[in-house]
DNA sequence: TATCATAGGTGGTCTGACCATTACTCTTAA
DNA sequence: TTAAGAGTAATGGTCAGACCACCTATGATA
C-alpha cells in the first residue's frame, strides 16, 4: 500500500483503491478488474487482505466476480444491497413500522400527484387496465407512482417496495374493485375520496 | 458449514449465519461475537472465509471489531443505509422540481403523523420554542420529522434537505407567525388547517 | 479447416504462522 | 485484605503458500 496512513485496515485501503483505480481507468459496468494476485502484488498486500475489499464490495453489489474469468464492475440496481440490508435491520419492530407506515404515506403522496398532474385519458387508460387485467398490488401502485412524475418517488417507492415485500407481511390482496373505485376518485379529483379510497384498499383505519 | 448448498460461496453462508445466531441469541447493538477462531471452528470453514464474511458485514456497518476485544453488533439504527441508499437514489436525479416537491410533500407527511403521534406537552413544548428561540427552517423543520417518530421519513429529509440547499433557491424566509401557526394547527389536531397553514408557510398555491 | 486436449490464469478455500493490542489471572508488596 | 504489577491467554490483522474448481486460449492433431 503506498500509504497505509497509520492506523486504518488494509482491506479498507483496498476499497479506496480500488475506487481510484475504476475512477482513474473510467471503468464502466461490465469492465474487468485486475486479478486479484496482481493487486496483492501491485499493492504489495496479502491476497488475502485484497478478497477481503473485494467480497465486502461484491456483497455490497458494486463488482461481480466470475470463477475463473475474473472480477468485473457490476451495473448495480441496488437489489442486493435491499435483500442483505433487510435481513439485518427489520428485526426489530419499529423498523417494520417505519417501513410500512412510510411506504403507504409516500403512496398518497403519488395518488395525490396524481390528482394535479395525471390526464383524464392516462387515468382513464390506467382505470380500463385496472377493469380488466391481472396484476400484483405492486404492479397496480408502480403505474400509480410512475404517473406521479417524480423520479424521486419512483425511486423511494421502488427500495420501499422492496423492503416491504420481504417483511412477509399477511394481508389480504384487495379487491379489483377497491383499485378502480381509487381511480374512480383521482378522476373526480377529490382529495377526500382518494384517501377514502385508499383507507379502503389498505383496510387502515386512519390515514 | 452444515449445508453448503451447492453453489453458495462460503462467505456468504457465513452472512446468513451470523444472522441466525444473532437472531436466536436476540443478540443487540454492543453484544460481543464469537470470536473468528470459534466461528471457523463451530462453521466448520477456516478463518480467511469468516473473515471474508466479517469484513463485508464491518463495511457494511452492521458490525464493528476493535483488536484484542472482539467483534460486536453495531447500532445499525444510523446513517450507513442511508450514506449507501442515497448515493444511488439521488445520484442523477437533480430534477429541481422532484426534490422540493418530494421535500415539501415529506413535510406534511411528517406534520401529519405529528399529528397523531406527538403528544401536547410536546407540541406545546415545540411552541415554546418556534416563539422564543432563534432558528433556520431547516432546524424548524428536523424537530418537526423527529417528532414524527419515523425513522425512515427522519433519514429521506435529511438528505432531501442537503440536495434542497445545494440548490440555491431563492425564497423568503416564512415569518415567526407562521411557525407558531403551524403548531398551533397541530395541536387543534385538524388535518385541513395544518395543511393551510404549512401552505401558507411555504408560499405555496396548492398542496 | 475443424476438433479437441492441454496448459495457464482466475477465483475459492484452507492452513499455519506471526504480530499488535486487549483482557484476564495470579503473584507480590503495601 | 487490598492494590499494583507482571505475565499469560485470547483476539483481531496480516501474510504466505498450498490446493482445488473452473474458464479460456493456445496449439497440436485428425
Amino acid at each position: 500500500m503506498s500509504k497505509p496512513n497509520s492506523d486504518s485496515k488494509v482491506y479498507v485501503e483496498i476499497v479506496k483503491q480500488l475506487r481510484l483505480l475504476i475512477e482513474k481507468n473510467h471503468l464502466k459496468p461490465g469492465d474487468k478488474l485486475p486479478s486479484e494476485r496482481e493487486l496483492s502484488e501491485r499493492l504489495n498486500v496479502g491476497r488475502s487482505s485484497v478478497r477481503e475489499g473485494l467480497r465486502a464490495l461484491e456483497l455490497l453489489g458494486l463488482i461481480e466476480t466470475r470463477r475463473g474469468e475474473g472480477t468485473f464492475i457490476r451495473d448495480f440496481e441496488g437489489h442486493q444491497l435491499v435483500q442483505l440490508l433487510s435481513t439485518f435491520i427489520l428485526q426489530d419492530d419499529k423498523a417494520k413500522k417505519d417501513i410500512m407506515e412510510t411506504k403507504y404515506l409516500i403512496e398518497i403522496d403519488c395518488l395525490w400527484l396524481n390528482m394535479y398532474k395525471a390526464t383524464d385519458n392516462e387515468l382513464t387508460e390506467l382505470k380500463v387496465w385496472a377493469e380488466t387485467a391481472t396484476y400484483t398490488d405492486d404492479e397496480f401502485f408502480l403505474k400509480v407512482v410512475q404517473y406521479a412524475k417524480n423520479h424521486l418517488f419512483l425511486r423511494i417507492w421502488t427500495i420501499l417496495k422492496d423492503y416491504y415485500n420481504s417483511l412477509q407481511i399477511a394481508q389480504e390482496t384487495p379487491k379489483k374493485t377497491d383499485y378502480s373505485q381509487l381511480i374512480e376518485a383521482l378522476l373526480n379529483r377529490r382529495e377526500s375520496e382518494v384517501r377514502e379510497a385508499y383507507r379502503t384498499l389498505r383496510k387502515l383505519s386512519n390515514i
